[in-house]
DNA sequence: TCATGTTCCGTAAACGTTTACGTAAATAAA
DNA sequence: TTTATTTACGTAAACGTTTACGGAACATGA
């Protein structure tokens, strides 16, 4: 019941507790001889050091905290994967707090770490997150911290993020090459930076085709699940819509719902591409256009930056911002439907688009693509 | 950048640091008038008491090990969600591990957290686990720990399991029913409770309708993606196979690869069923039936049980462990054929068969189940 | 011989809290 | 008045490490 420690270890070996805290960590002015008894009877007894009591004396903690919106999303499942790797590998903790999306949450998550409890912190803001006050606190007692994924732009720390402006103009472009002309958009806050972006890319990507943006087309859910679906039901009855272009997940996911409660087919009536990150995405039914993170790298890259700060004790920067690339991986939910005349016609015009991107290989004869 | 302390706020106040300390923790020794004025200044200075010091003086983290196979799976999502809420609830935090399925690593985290790091642990065996022997340390140290899901038998604690006997049995009798007489069992390592008695249970279900069990039926797999689909799809050349139980997600999900590859019509040519806890099981192609574990709810009573033993400071034991129920959810990847006569001659003999299982409501006359 | 250096270990302070114990002042009881 | 009790706070030890400092023992060089 009782644990052993320093004390236990020195009386049983006659020597002083700091002889044996010097043996364990190996420090060069003790003897080779002392260091093999300390050890053979430390491990004999199963020692293994107080973390709270060393973490007290050093004023470093081993851990790093990891505030993430949710878990039950394979993108954040992912990305602590690679981050939980890299922690161990260099033997540190790790925390992991979840806010629910909840910007109240996410400032107490943030005052408990910036109590000492962790050494550097990895945040994916909430999408209800308005104003970074609460992370001043972090800056003021010194502790790293990386932004991954979700970001406040107006923040001067390292943040590891995807090319979600790219990733929203070719989703859109790829709609619009498939023959759609009436593209919802659904996403999250439109405070939230990767949503933002995406949006941009969206309509810059309409307006480069010429197609006028219309800002009733766009759609802020990711809430409550059936919320979602009744709304994009609500859309698609009001509005003819004949593409779905979804910042997260879950919103293609209902838009799947939503189009099967009203009998609309995909990819013949509405096309569908969403933010994904599930591997079963061509097991739907149709498979599912994505847009792929790199979750696990994003993971493992916010943590390599943060475990820089931590060890070489280096303050982190702005400059030290990591952007990686998004896959479009073009599945059925955005075919051509070549049985559908209206569809062929389309493509026809679509497919005379330049091709400089390679999700575009398909693409034959380039020419200027008109408006619809 | 330097933190405030007591000591900062006693000097600040012109009180002892003792005075300080019970003030904020609102003893009943300290005046209300110094109280409202050291937390009035505590306040002003955000102050956060240092953790480790206060873990170290009260032998107590208000910290949580959880020690999972792994994050990227849907169960194990959901559980931690469980887990994160009633931890924050309790004012606790939550340490995540990952086993990756490694035994070694189980071990030694394990090692980690009985070193004092955790007031408790929730644990998932890894399936590579072969004893129990690295779990010791926990109960000398007196830490301690309740497995949900994936148990050792022979562990006197508290787990929070689901019916795995019973969801074998109701999902192998629900292919029976629907006319499968060669149905492949799917599996993790065997050494696995939940392998063993969902397993069990298929064997049991066979049995009853007087189908041979053939071991040669029975694949084990869930450590690489490809090599499953590959051992799979073997399976389903070498044999002539019309069902697949898969005892966990991502074999299941293997399975519809496997049968895309070789051309097999699922639920025409193999009818499939899997455990899963994905809420798009309804989205795939075809929507998949599933035995649906409570996964959030297993995570809640878990910790639920944790908390009582690490608050009321009493050992826990065998008798405070849970079973909850799953849920056996029929969709088309099992669903009769009316085309088909051989299906349907099937269904003939299957509805027969005495409903005392909710999923039998389909049922009309009953009487006996005919070998095939 | 003494001075100097090296090797190896002990003493004690520190990290920031919590808490057992003591005590002065104020109040109540006698 | 004296004595007992209560109130409100301070003193100091403790939690288990780490580490600055010092010093004994021994070896080395002159």
């Amino acid at each position: 019941m009782k644990s052993v420690n320093l004390k236990k270890l020195a009386e049983e070996l006659n020597l002083s507790v700091a002889t044996v805290s010097r043996a364990l960590n190996d420090r060069y002015d003790i003897s080779q001889a002392t260091k093999d008894r300390v050890r053979e009877l430390a491990n004999k007894l199963n020692y293994e050091p107080n973390p709270y009591a060393s973490s007290l004396r050093r004023q470093r903690s081993k851990t790093i905290g990891v505030v993430i919106p949710e878990v039950a999303n394979h993108f954040f499942s992912l990305a602590i994967n690679g981050i939980e790797e890299v922690a161990r590998n260099n033997n540190y903790h790790v925390l992991v707090y979840l806010t629910h999306e909840d910007y109240q949450q996410e400032a107490s998550i943030v005052r408990l770490l910036a109590g000492g409890r962790v050494d550097g912190v990895l945040l994916s803001v909430a999408s209800t997150s308005h104003d970074l006050g609460h992370l001043d606190m972090l800056r003021e007692r010194g502790i790293p911290m990386v932004f991954f994924d979700r970001v406040y732009d107006d923040m001067a720390t390292a943040k590891v993020t995807t090319d979600d402006y790219d990733s929203g103009y070719r989703a859109t472009r790829h709609l619009l090459e498939v023959g759609c002309r009436s593209i919802a958009h659904l996403t999250l806050s439109p405070s939230l930076s990767i949503s933002r972006r995406r949006m941009q890319g969206y309509i810059d990507a309409l307006r480069d085709a010429g197609v006028p943006f219309d800002e009733s087309l766009v759609l802020q859910g990711g809430t409550n699940r059936t919320q979602d679906i009744d709304a994009i039901e609500q859309l698609l009855r009001q509005r003819r819509i004949d593409g779905i272009f979804a910042s997260i997940e879950s919103l293609a996911m209902c838009s799947y719902e939503a189009c099967h409660n009203l009998g609309l087919r995909i990819p013949q009536d509405v096309k569908v591409i969403g933010f994904s990150n599930l591997e079963i995405a061509s097991l739907l039914d149709p498979p599912l256009t994505t847009i792929t993170q790199p979750a696990y790298s994003i993971g493992k890259e916010a943590a390599r930056l943060l475990f820089q700060a931590i060890t070489k004790n280096r303050p982190i920067s702005l400059g030290h911002s990591q952007e990686l690339k998004s896959e479009l991986v073009i599945r059925a939910s955005t075919s051509l439907e070549q049985s559908q005349a209206r569809a062929a016609a389309l493509a026809a015009y679509c497919v005379r688009r330049p091709a400089h991107y390679t999700e575009n290989a398909l693409a034959s004869d380039p020419a200027p693509l008109q408006g619809f």
